[in-house]
DNA sequence: TGCTGTCTATCTATCGTTAGACAAGTCGGA
DNA sequence: TCCGACTTGTCTAACGATAGATAGACAGCA
């Protein structure tokens, strides 16, 4: 009986996974199992794993930055921008225990299939992209300089990366909000 | 023929490969054939992979330590102190494209068996508490609160650990200079 | 003789992946 | 309107590779 929306349902689940336990800690059996399929079927819909690994970090992407919004359009001093990512970043660890995708992608980026290694690192670059043009249209970032401006959406994305790379290894979420985002 | 220190190679060669591809991502095969000996051999010395895992991780964490050395015999400023951790980072990342064991570790630290997390938060921990003393210990931290020493400890440990995430995520070492730890 | 450390050989479980069958729906032509 | 061809999405069943782990033999040494 063909469904809807189970290749959505699949990156849903899988997604979760991922953010959960790792890339290496995934298999399609558990992910089918979970949805009440067989592997095979996820396999349909996702020829290989690196195929999969790509369509969520893809997809997530695509949806980290749309919630962000256009750079160009934000104002407000550097610390508003700076909330803008990081709440993301909280809301999925406070509710969930999830790391960012990327985040966990990027500590194994060493042992990630190349397509979705290159998809990770596409992700960091729009999310500094972002940050950097962000930045730039606070009043802190008009007498900057663009290396001043770059380095500090480096750190910023660094520290909320770290912020949840160490609540969940504390396993304490309070950990995260004791956590400061650098200053220009 | 028995060998002096097999015991010693085999956590450098897995501390190695868990530093470079994370814990999911090693096989007694892959330690066994990079020595040049049988998984069978690796399994003699650490019955278990969680016992490699803890060895390796405990032996980490005290190496570590001993490098910083006593945090009540620190002089010299917040930045510093900050150096001594960060440095040790840059050191590995720079010379061998190595993760800190512990950040691997933390990021997979869902899927991993018991006594692994537990070594882990410990690093952490022992970290935490190492940058909080030796803060303390600073012009500044004689005048500021306990919460306020903890959470500089904090922020300073997740740029450290975010900065090798990010430069190896973005295939670019150059990112962790680009990174600043964060100021009082 | 017994201990240490390595080996060969093998086990079971699970991995990603594939082939092929089948059911349900879609569509074009008589 | 009905029939057959085709498509879609799932299934069963299996493949070879590899995972962690174990039993038992054996060599060298005390």
């Amino acid at each position: 009986m063909p469904e809807r929306d189970m290749k959505s349902t699949v990156l849903d689940v899988a997604e979760r996974m991922i953010r959960l336990r790792g890339y290496n800690g995934v298999s399609f059996r558990e992910i089918a199992d979970d949805i009440g399929i067989k592997s095979a079927s996820v396999h349909y819909h996702f020829p290989t794993k690196g195929a999969l690994g790509v369509a969520v970090a893809a997809r997530y992407t695509q949806r980290f930055m749309q919630i962000l919004g256009p750079a160009d359009d934000m104002s407000g001093t550097v610390s508003d921008v700076q909330s803008r990512v990081h709440k993301l970043s909280r809301k999925s660890l406070m509710e969930d225990d999830m790391m960012c995708l990327c985040g966990i992608l990027g500590a194994e980026v060493a042992d990630l299939p190349e397509e979705v290694r290159t998809q990770t690192r596409r992700f960091f670059e729009m999310n500094v992209d972002w940050l950097t043009r962000a930045f730039a249209g606070t009043d802190w970032g008009q007498n900057a300089a663009v290396a001043e401006i770059r380095s500090l959406a480096l750190s910023t994305l660094a520290t909320s990366e770290g912020a949840m790379l160490l609540a969940r290894a504390m396993g304490d979420r309070a950990v995260f909000d004791q956590i400061d985002l650098p200053a220009p």
